[in-house]
RNA sequence: GCCCAGAUAGCUCAGUUGGUAGAGCAGCGGAUUGAAAAUCCGCGUGUCCGUGGUUCAAAUCCGCGUCUGGGCA
């Protein structure tokens, strides 16, 4: 195996890439740094195949389960946790390995990211109100006029990314497309000869089959507990942790309003349907510097 | 055994006075710069149960058969 200094592990939910990183892990003694946007949250354990306990005691994980779910996380906030704690990490273990599902967060990492303020949440909040009251096409119809070049690169429905324009507009005075012209440098080369980038990406029916498997695994695990213990925080739906896969359709059987297998059922198919969104990403975004491997085994062979 | 009702997309179902079919969900493809497990865009994938008939033309009308419900025995 070559030495390398940074891997990077992508691929979508149930594809075994945590216990890859445990693997390599124990083989470089390197630590492991959360990549997924759902896994921060220290709520929720079991419904976003968190490593368990047992996993984190036999490699060093870092950044899961440190953000409370009444916290709204984000990719700005992730990419500068991670960069603060980076060169502490690289003294102290030399090999990082980064795992996760989330495109964007291994987008900025690679690529940087605009350094952009945080918006107020007030002005985020009201935003968002007026999407739910009037619909995208009025605020569609705001940006076009305070922002038009920004407006131009948008779906006038795509109601997220029209709030996303309106805040920034308004906050920093400076339209997004600007912002976006400058980006971060990138805490990881991809060229450099001591990364290796890896989506793992198993066959369509493989994949069907452990994404049902595991997450009535969860179920068996207590992932109703969980999901009760978060619903009686009664926070804001709006949060994203509210938004993981699995929370609002157990949640629904916990209210009563549907069978468990239903239930389950269903949040089967939303895993499914991310993890189609997933392998679009990987597909889509990821350039050559990225191998891509049908299963973790070959992966950690090759590696 | 008899009587009724069905049989159309992977599933649930629509389909006008006959003119070779379309919704929802599922599925597939795509976009993606601080909610990204989010958000948005695009695409019907079909022996209309089978078979014979009527007709210029049948998912549609008629006969027979098969299967599935329900009822009566």
């Amino acid at each position: 195996m070559a030495a390398y200094k940074t891997i990077l592990i992508a691929g979508p939910t149930a594809s075994g890439k945590s216990s890859l990183a445990i693997d390599l892990a124990r083989h470089y003694n390197g630590v492991i740094i959360n990549t997924d946007s759902m896994q921060v949250y220290s709520d929720l354990r079991l419904v976003t195949a968190r490593p368990s306990l047992d996993e984190e005691l036999i490699a060093p994980h870092r950044f899961y389960g440190f953000v409370e779910a009444g916290e709204a996380f984000s990719t700005g906030a992730w990419l500068r946790a991670v960069t603060k704690l980076m060169p502490q990490l690289r003294d102290e273990f030399g090999t990082l390995i980064f795992v996760g599902g989330t495109g964007l967060y291994f987008n900025a990492l690679t690529g940087g990211l605009s350094e952009i303020p945080d918006t107020p949440n007030g002005l985020r909040q009201n935003l968002r109100d007026e999407l739910k009251s009037f619909g995208p096409a009025s605020l569609y119809a705001q940006l076009r006029t305070e922002d038009a070049a920004s407006a131009a690169s948008l779906n006038p429905s795509d109601g997220q990314r029209i709030i996303r324009a309106l805040e920034v507009l308004r906050h920093t005075g400076r339209p997004l497309h600007e912002w976006q012209r400058e980006t971060s440098n990138p805490l990881v080369d991809l060229n450099s000869p001591e990364t290796k980038a890896i989506v793992i990406d198993p066959e369509r029916d493989l994949l069907a089959a452990n994404i049902a498997k595991r997450f009535e695994a969860m179920v068996e695990k207590g992932a109703l507990d969980e999901v009760a213990a978060l619903l009686s925080r009664k926070l804001n739906p709006q949060l994203p942790a509210m938004k993981a896969i699995g929370v609002s359709e157990l949640g629904d059987y916990l209210a009563g309003k549907l069978p468990l297998s239903q239930a389950v059922n269903l949040a089967v198919i939303a895993s499914r349907q991310y993890a189609k969104r997933q392998r679009t990403w990987f597909r889509g975004q990821m350039g050559a510097q990225w191998q891509r491997y049908a299963n973790p085994e070959t992966a950690f062979e090759i590696i």
